[in-house]
DNA sequence: CGTTTATATCTACATATTTAAATATATAGA
DNA sequence: TCTATATATTTAAATATGTAGATATAAACG
């Protein structure tokens, strides 16, 4: 019931930090692996860690393990389904 | 500079409450006053007055007073640029 | 197997956020 | 002016969040 609320809200909440809208803006340019991200946003190792957790538990995000690697892009169809919510709050009488 | 950023993410902070998207929802269907959004959230008076205060901050929500009342609507501008910004997410390469 | 490299988890601390109780302000009406 | 009503502010407490340091896991490679 409020579990439909907390889903929406852990998207909010996932766009809530700057440093993860800094990642959403590089993960723009396409898909990017944890290293690539640490060398541009400038927090440490554990941290950039746990930003990410965040964003791939609220599902914008999407991890693909390759070996040592996590490649991570972002998750377009959520997205779009975001801006719709936004759209409809948009159309109000 | 981080100022912009700062900007965005107060809007997805603001969204980022299951009360607050409770008040947004309820505002879907047009201009309310703050004894109306108590009478169905069900949330102190100064907890709603607080998050109606973020929710103004934010530009997300537009406070008209009138006489005793205040009566708040959704500031559908605001909403229709933040959805842009996350369908232009959404067309990531 | 031991070492290196990439990423995750755990822990602790500082800061931010949510909430409620008490109080303040501001407007309308008697 | 006094009172009632609508909303805001202040304060304090509980909880959540962001961050860094230490440590753990997991894969690649000698």
């Amino acid at each position: 019931m409020t579990d439909l609320l907390d889903t929406q809200s852990r998207v909010w909440k996932a766009l809530a930090d700057t440093n993860r809208l800094r990642i959403i803006t590089l993960l723009q340019g396409g898909e990017l692996c944890a290293c690539k991200l640490l060398e541009t946003v400038h927090i440490g190792q554990p941290t950039l860690s746990h930003h990410m957790k965040i964003l791939c538990d609220s599902g914008l995000v999407i991890p693909r393990k390759e070996g040592k690697w996590v490649h991570y892009s972002l998750n377009t169809v959520l997205f779009k389904q975001a801006a719709q919510y936004l759209l409809a709050c948009a159309e109000q009488k």
